[in-house]
DNA sequence: GTATTGTCTTTTGTATACACTTTGTGCACA
DNA sequence: TGTGCACAAAGTGTATACAAAAGACAATAC
C-alpha cells in the first residue's frame, strides 16, 4: 500500500500545517519529508504541487517549498473577507444542505465537543476547522469554497490559541463558541437561511474579537457587518 | 532549458482549455502530452496536478487527469456566485490598484481592442481573460482571488462564442463590451470603487444576457442584482 | 445466451540515478 | 580588510525503468 503513504504525507502535513507544527514561511525539504513518510521524492513533490494549488504551501522555483506565510497586510485582507465568505456559505448552506450532509456536520460537532471537554486545544482547533469546511460541502458552491478553504487556512492557524483557555473568562468564550455551532446546525437542519447567516455573523465576532486580542493590544473596531451588507 | 517545455505545457494546456480545444470533460493522456510538450511524463504530471489545484483538470486515483467538467448545476452556481465576487473584487480593485497594475491594465485592453479589430475571437477571449484577472490582481485579496480564477475559468469557456459575431447586431454587443472595459479602467484609475462596481456588474448583465442566450433559447430572468446586494 | 474468470494490454504510480541551479565557503588578489 | 572568483556542497528538476492498478477481451462454465 504505497498509495496510502502518500495520502498520510498529505493529510499529516495539512494537520502539522494548520496546527503551526510547521511554521508558516518554514521551509519543508523534499528529502527529508520523503524519507519521514517513507516515500520517494516524486510522489512527496506531487503532494506539494497539490498542498501548493490548496494554498497550504508556496513554491519557488529552484528554491522549494515553504509554509505559506502569515503577514500582517494578509491578516488585514483576511478581516476583510472572511465575514462576507462565510455569510454567503452560511445562506447557500441552508438552502442547499442535504441530511446526510448534516449528520456528518453533527458527527464532526460530537468530536468537537469531546476534544473541548478534555481541554484538547490543538484536536479542538482541528475539529472547528472540519466544521467549518463541512458547511463549506453543504454550501454546494466550489467557486465559494476554493475563498472558503483558503480563509479557515488561516483562521485556523490564527485562531491556534483559541481553544486554550488562558483566563478563568476563556472557558466562557469557548462555550460559548460550541453552542453557537449548535444553534449553527438547528438553523442548517430547518432550511433557515437568515438564521443561518446571523448566526454565523455572531460567530465570527467572537472569533475575530479574539484574535484581535492575541495579536494586538487595542484592537481596533473593524466594520464586520459592513463588510458581510457591503455589496 | 528543459525548464521553459514545462512552461510551456502549463500555460498552454490552459489556453487549450481556456479556448475549448480540450472539452471539458475529455482525457488528457499523461505519455501523448508529455511526447507533445518534449518533456518525460514526471515533470508534466506536476503540471497537471497543479492545474487541478488551480481548477483547470480534475484528476482521478488510477484514472488519470480530465478537463474540469461544465455540466447544468455548476452553470447555476456560476452565476449564483459570479456577480457577488465580480463585484467585490471591482471595489477592492478600485481601492488597492496601483499605476503599474494600471499600466498593465491598459496594455492587454490594447490586445484585447486589436483581436475585435482583428476578428480573432479566440484571442479576443483570452484577452478578456486576462483584463479580469488583471482585475483580480489589483484587489490584491488571494482569499477573492482563488475564487474569481475558477469564475473566469468558467466564463471564458461559456463565452466562447461571445466575441464572434453571428447576427449584425452582435457586432454592437462587443463593441459595447469594449467601451465598457475602458470605463471600468477610468473608474479604477480614479479609485472610484461605487462607479467600478456598478460598471462591472453593467458588464456582467451584459455577458449574462448573452451567455444565457446561447445555453437556453428562452432565458429565465435570473436576479443578478439580488444575489449582488443580498448579503 | 449470459455471467464469470483469467490473462493480456494499457495506463498510472513510484523509485532511483543523474543533471542543473543555487548557495555557501575559502582562497587569491587588490 | 574588502572584493571577486572558483569550487564544493546541498537541494531542486528531469528522465527512465520498473511496479501496480485498471480496463479490455476472450474462453469457459452454467
Amino acid at each position: 500500500m504505497p498509495q496510502k503513504a502518500k495520502e498520510t504525507a498529505y493529510s499529516d502535513l495539512i494537520r502539522r500545517i494548520l496546527t503551526l507544527v510547521l511554521e508558516p514561511g518554514s521551509d519543508l525539504d523534499e528529502v527529508t519529508l520523503s524519507a519521514e513518510y517513507g516515500v520517494s521524492r516524486t510522489p512527496l513533490r506531487e503532494v506539494l504541487q497539490r498542498l501548493a494549488g490548496e494554498g497550504y504551501v508556496q513554491l519557488t522555483s529552484h528554491r522549494g517549498a515553504k509554509v505559506a506565510s502569515m503577514d500582517v497586510p494578509a491578516l488585514r485582507t483576511f478581516f476583510q473577507t472572511a465575514p462576507m465568505i462565510y455569510a454567503a456559505i452560511a445562506r447557500l448552506a441552508a438552502e442547499n444542505r442535504t441530511s446526510h450532509e448534516l449528520v456528518n456536520l453533527k458527527a464532526v460537532q460530537d468530536t468537537f465537543r469531546k476534544a473541548i471537554r478534555d481541554a484538547n486545544a490543538t484536536e479542538a482547533a482541528l475539529a472547528n476547522h472540519a466544521f467549518h469546511a463541512g458547511i463549506g460541502a453543504m454550501a454546494n458552491n466550489p467557486y465559494l469554497s476554493a475563498c472558503l478553504d483558503r480563509l479557515l487556512i488561516d483562521h485556523t492557524r490564527l485562531g491556534r490559541t483559541f481553544y486554550q483557555p488562558r483566563a478563568p473568562q476563556d472557558q466562557g468564550l469557548i462555550d460559548q463558541a460550541l453552542a453557537q455551532h449548535e444553534e449553527m446546525i438547528s438553523a442548517f437542519e430547518a432550511h433557515n437561511a437568515e438564521r443561518a447567516v446571523a448566526l454565523t455573523l455572531e460567530h465570527w465576532d467572537l472569533s475575530r474579537d479574539r484574535i484581535e486580542r492575541f495579536v494586538r493590544p487595542d484592537p481596533l473596531p473593524l466594520d464586520t457587518k459592513d463588510a458581510a451588507y457591503a455589496l
